[in-house]
DNA sequence: GTTTAGCACTCTGGAGAAAGGAGTGCTAAA
DNA sequence: TTTAGCACTCCTTTCTCCAGAGTGCTAAAC
């Protein structure tokens, strides 16, 4: 009965039993007693068994007690093995399949927002505070800069990046530059500070400081800082995090004090969340989490790609008696459809055929 | 010792008495005894005199009692008395002062980022959730246009609108445009949609249909929808809150529920947060407010100005015994602080001398 | 008339104590 | 190996009791 090579240290009858406990403890935030256990394995076997099973799969570690006379309840090693093995991939219903669908039928604007919305129907899907966050795959440099003159104190400046977001400012000029030196200028922009790094552009800016006059180079100096600012905050990834308060709804944070360590957490920390390192999907139970705020709790957080140059991720936290399968599954339809709706090209086109 | 033309309908002990329950209540959310107000009150009067004065008050209105032999609690009506009347207007240390400035040298990007941490700044000083958000004083129309060609397949629409802003983006092209008829476009794009409503902005786009080919219709008309978007987007007011988990550390909010319906409201209501109507700063308390997950809380809120063309607002949200007087002096002086900060152009630049 | 002391009364909040219940672990038998 | 039986443990809920804080009233003092 023992499957392929697999090291078997849990017996089948175990595994179910685990199985049944941590199903029912996801339902109720209660610990499991073994007379329901046997009820609900069909009464194949009596509550006496299933206390022998329990004691074994407490002592394995797999299940904890809160005192003496409680019932069961799993321990983070008892959640990691259910993950792993036990846990049954969930189908999702035409229905809900239909609702992600139409969560992502959102009128794009710019990402950012978009990824705000995003969050929010990730949270209002999963019932649980939801985080979501676009990283660029590689550096990011500038593609192509354009000068518009708008009067003798003021060009608008327009930048678009290598991974063609359009961005653009209203620069007021220190010193009057007219119009008609603004082509060359442009030209200068666009041979000398296109497609390098940001050390680069600033070490070019050093160099064509002699080759024209003190004026342009002022604007010159402006349009470069300007652009530096894009391509930072372009490479610099936001997180987003919507429905907190969710959490407040979940018996193990009604206690004031546990919700707002992880509501403060979630609200600040735009870096220590959880990121799936190489997989689509990850993972990560109670004290598998870096963070402190994050001990009790599970995260689960898949990735996407947004065209060919960036990659997102969109994560939930709950508790860690968290429906895992019904939250991977719905995570990861949503990432396939985020990955399949930037596919489209509609919020960013891609290269055109380079 | 009436003072002027006020209706004296409170002697001056009683008004004292009431300023020491509220002020004590605000420090210690606990309902105040007659002892604790006579000791606060110098012992000039005993505590029997002062449950004298009480119990007038509270027939009066101004303060209640949870049950009969509990201590009093300022009543909504007590509050405002105190806010109009009472209260003295806190004057901020100069560290204080210097403390607000300096949550005012922000870099600034974009005016939402920067919304952005302004609410998170305002919720640090205050110590209570906070939200922010910025809307045009009048319509905003477009004032300019600019279409820079990428390739065959797109080009860059650029953007100002009448508050200075700009914005642009990618468009990608249904059918091609040779590039050499994109200035005529502009041209007809600049003297024909530009300073008018958005309704007006269809309108015209109708009357031109058949006075350009239909190449180039489809474009304009892409551009035209793609400025409709940014001035409708420009047009709403969106809404940042920050903080919202330091509700969780307040006395009156330890219940999970009550804390769960105000956070989910500051959440995800983006239209019915109180904003001032003309004056200055405004002090909503408790039942004051119009929506119901604030009856039981209280809301200061400010404006300030963004250059000349939008105005802002910033408010603070608390339990109803919140510090009135040093919210309303930091959040007033933060506005200040704001209008200040937009005076000197640098996010917005005004209208050129017009 | 106002203020005060005194006192009975009310209500809350917390500490025990008691009862009830769920669940275990062990033993011994099937 | 499984099961029934049973004593035991520990939590939870409920009740009761008590101390404390505070009021409201009355009657006396200023």
């Amino acid at each position: 009965m023992m499957n392929g090579a697999r090291l078997v240290e849990l017996t089948e009858r175990k595994r179910q039993i685990l199985k049944v406990v941590i199903e029912d403890y996801i339902r109720t935030a209660e610990p499991v007693g073994s007379k329901a256990i046997a009820a609900e394995m069909g009464g194949s076997v009596s509550s006496a068994t299933i206390r022998n099973e329990l004691s074994d799969l407490t002592e394995q570690g797999y299940l904890e007690q809160p005192h003496t006379s409680a019932g069961r309840m799993p321990s983070p090693k008892g959640y990691r093995l259910y993950v792993n093995e036990l846990m049954e991939e969930q189908r999702l219903s035409l229905a809900e399949t239909e609702h992600i669908r139409q969560s992502l039928q959102l009128k794009m604007e710019e990402l950012d927002r978009f990824l705000g919305q995003a969050g929010r129907a990730v949270s209002a899907l999963m019932r649980y505070p939801a985080y979501v966050s676009a990283a660029r795959k590689g550096g990011v440099t500038a593609r192509r800069f354009e000068l518009l003159p708008v009067d003798e104190n003021s060009c608008i400046a327009v930048l678009m990046t290598s991974d063609s977001r359009v961005k653009s400012q209203l620069l007021r000029m220190q010193l009057k530059v007219p119009p008609d030196q603004l082509p060359d200028l442009v030209s200068l922009l666009n041979s000398h500070f296109t497609g390098v790094s940001l050390q680069e552009m600033s070490q070019r800016l050093m160099s064509v400081s002699d080759q024209i006059g003190p004026q342009l180079f002022l604007l010159l100096s402006q349009v470069v800082a300007y652009g530096a600012d894009v391509l930072e905050e372009a490479g610099q990834r936001e997180i987003f995090t919507a429905g907190a308060s969710r959490l407040l709804k979940l018996p193990e944070f009604r206690d004031a004090d546990k919700a707002h360590e992880l509501m403060s957490f979630l609200a600040d920390s735009k870096e220590n969340l959880p990121m799936p390192e190489n997989r689509q999907m990850e993972i990560l139970i109670g004290p598998e989490n870096v963070s402190d705020a994050l001990k009790d709790a599970s995260v689960v957080v898949a990735s996407y790609d947004i065209g060919e140059n960036m990659r997102g991720l969109i994560g939930v936290v709950g508790p860690t008696r968290m429906d895992y399968a019904a939250v991977a599954a719905r995570l990861s339809s949503f990432a396939e459809g985020l990955t399949r709706l930037f596919e489209k090209k509609e919020l960013l086109p891609k290269e055109e055929r380079e």
